[in-house]
DNA sequence: TAGATTGTTAATCGATTAACAATC
DNA sequence: TAGATTGTTAATCGATTAACAATC
């Protein structure tokens, strides 16, 4: 077991790591804490707190080499893994996640896509064949995915969620509106999108 | 000025209002924090912690009344406000959050949808005519939008949240992958799907 | 009354910020 | 050398957890 991390540093590292792209792509070969910092309205300390949990990657008295912190980061978080993701629920939010192109350039790849609906099975996606979720095992299987992306109705996700553990997979993003229960060793994220629309409305009504 | 709230807090607030619309569903009247916290994973420390933060709400030795606890997470998170969204960028994403059945059941509607695509501007999607980008002034006045929902590549990002915030809307829901600058008065909230993807992977990636 | 449960205060834990020695 | 900037330790801040009196 590794030593524990905060969600709340992983969770800055892909907005440091999308920043040094950028910057990369400036042709910049050198960035200090202050400069990253500035970008992201993130203080340095923070920044330089954020990476030091991971060693030593900058040099004193001059900053951090660009391509080798992205490379870093790009590693710490498991991106040089290729995940390849199951989106079950082909509606219209599952739909539009088979066609994010930003996935693809994080090193992500949607390779199968499940629907229970038999008249939306059969169909293809963006290129990707729509097959039926009560033939989950085989799917997962044969286009070895990794991650399950559940965009069903609130009232299916928990059953889904259990198919694509039974199926192998090795984490669950949820984006249906509900508590999933899942064994301990299945990292589950939950993209909740009322969370922050209802928090922006808060914010909108306080003086 | 309000006492100041923690985000943490405010995060939580739609996760009990939206198990107490279950609960309702079931019949039950009263809820003790107990009772929701097992329904959501968090102690009922921290839910009576949470909602003593707004006041009185339960009875002891008895719990909460679920419809009118209910009503007053509603009320705290301005929910009663229906608030009206506009769209900018009607791309896959976009068109999924056209879409979005459960926007309507928190009391938002979305009332507009925006593209600078000739294309696709007259289009409908879910009923609604895609104006183009350009009008937007007279889009937002005429529809009385509150909420500007940005759906267009990071490079447009900032470019249209300037422009929402010109033509007067009150808050911003990002799902830019960008940091934007915005004025103070504007509530911002980021959706970066990126974040909760990449600590997916990051989890995944432990021992 | 006894049992249940809230609201609130105190204790703990963890994350952020500040400070600064090391060093390029 | 002087200036810049990291990595790390100490101080502060804020959030969560624990404890318990109040009371239904």
């Amino acid at each position: 077991m590794k030593k524990m991390i905060s969600q709340a540093t992983i969770d800055r590292l892909p907005l440091y790591f999308r920043t040094l792209r950028l910057v990369e792509d400036e042709d910049l070969t050198i960035i200090s804490s202050d400069e990253l910092g500035r970008r992201l309205d993130i203080t340095p300390e923070q920044i330089r707190k954020d990476l030091a949990t991971f060693g030593q990657f900058g040099r004193k008295g001059i900053g951090y080499d660009v391509s080798e912190l992205k490379e870093r980061i790009s590693n710490i978080l498991g991106l040089h893994n290729h995940w390849r993701l199951a989106i079950v629920g082909v509606g219209h939010l599952g739909g539009a996640l088979a066609n994010y192109v930003n996935f693809a350039s994080l090193g992500f790849s949607v390779v199968a896509l499940l629907d229970r609906d038999k008249r939306i099975v059969g169909n293809k996606v963006n290129g990707i064949e729509v097959c039926d979720t009560a033939d989950m095992n085989e799917v997962i299987a044969s286009t070895a995915a990794d991650i399950g992306v559940i965009t069903v109705p609130a009232a299916e996700a928990q059953s889904v969620a259990d198919m694509l553990v039974a199926a192998g997979v090795k984490g669950i993003w949820n984006f249906a509106p509900i508590k999933l229960s899942v064994p301990p060793a299945v990292p589950l994220v939950n993209e909740d999108l009322s969370v922050g629309l209802s928090a922006l409305s808060y914010h909108m009504s306080q003086e």
